[in-house]
DNA sequence: ACATCATTTCGATAATTAGCTAAATGTCTC
DNA sequence: GAGACATTTAGCTAATTATCGAAATGATGT
């Protein structure tokens, strides 16, 4: 739990998280939304990856990153309940091209 | 957000913030459940003011901090909305001292 | 085999943070 | 006013973190 805080404390890597919400991206097409150097994109992966939010997987010369949503979600519950909300997980829904056009700010 | 983010990120922040759910402390009372030194905590309570998470009245010598809800209620929802989640802020239940034995909270 | 590409690891640095003790501020009681 | 109390501010150190460029790893294409 505390290391999903810890990860959830950055911008960049709370932007990560929603990108791959969407869809499974390589290393380098999350590297490609921010402007910083992709060793630093890779210790934030890294961050990521201790605090189990998302898995790897290695196909040819490049990593697929995904969001393990159901860790994010026990993380938010259990602190949520700590505070007396509930937070019902509705099913991930799909990017539906409704959503698509929302430039969300984090 | 990103103040709310990181004041959540650090343990001891948490905590503090979990005792003033049940009922408004002092900064006295609440440093006496922490085994760091007072400026440490001192600190730690700028942080949270800083992230807008808690308030603070002064009577006589003492500071007391309240628990701002609704700010933490912002927050977790609107991030639990970017992943798709539902976050239903059930009214805070306060857990004092009457509603105490009872089991009243699910 | 060799060059190229995708990504990570290494090694360094600057910025941030949590922690401490000591000192300052403000309030209370006598 | 003097002393005690509650809390914060100041000044410091140690640990952590975000960042970088350069080098290493490992797969692909020629």
């Amino acid at each position: 739990m505390n290391l999903v805080f810890k990860a959830l404390s950055d911008p960049t890597r709370r932007k990560v998280l929603e990108l791959l919400r969407k869809r499974p991206m390589t290393a380098g097409e999350l590297a490609d939304e921010f402007p910083v150097a992709r060793p630093t994109m890779s210790a934030h992966f890294a961050v990521l990856r201790e605090a189990n939010l998302v898995e790897q997987e290695k196909v040819g010369r490049e990593i697929i990153y995904r969001l393990k949503m159901s860790v994010l979600e026990e993380a938010l519950l259990s602190f949520a309940q700590a505070f007396g909300m509930e937070l019902s997980p509705r099913r991930a829904k799909r990017t539906s091209a409704k959503t698509k056009a929302k430039g969300a700010t984090a």
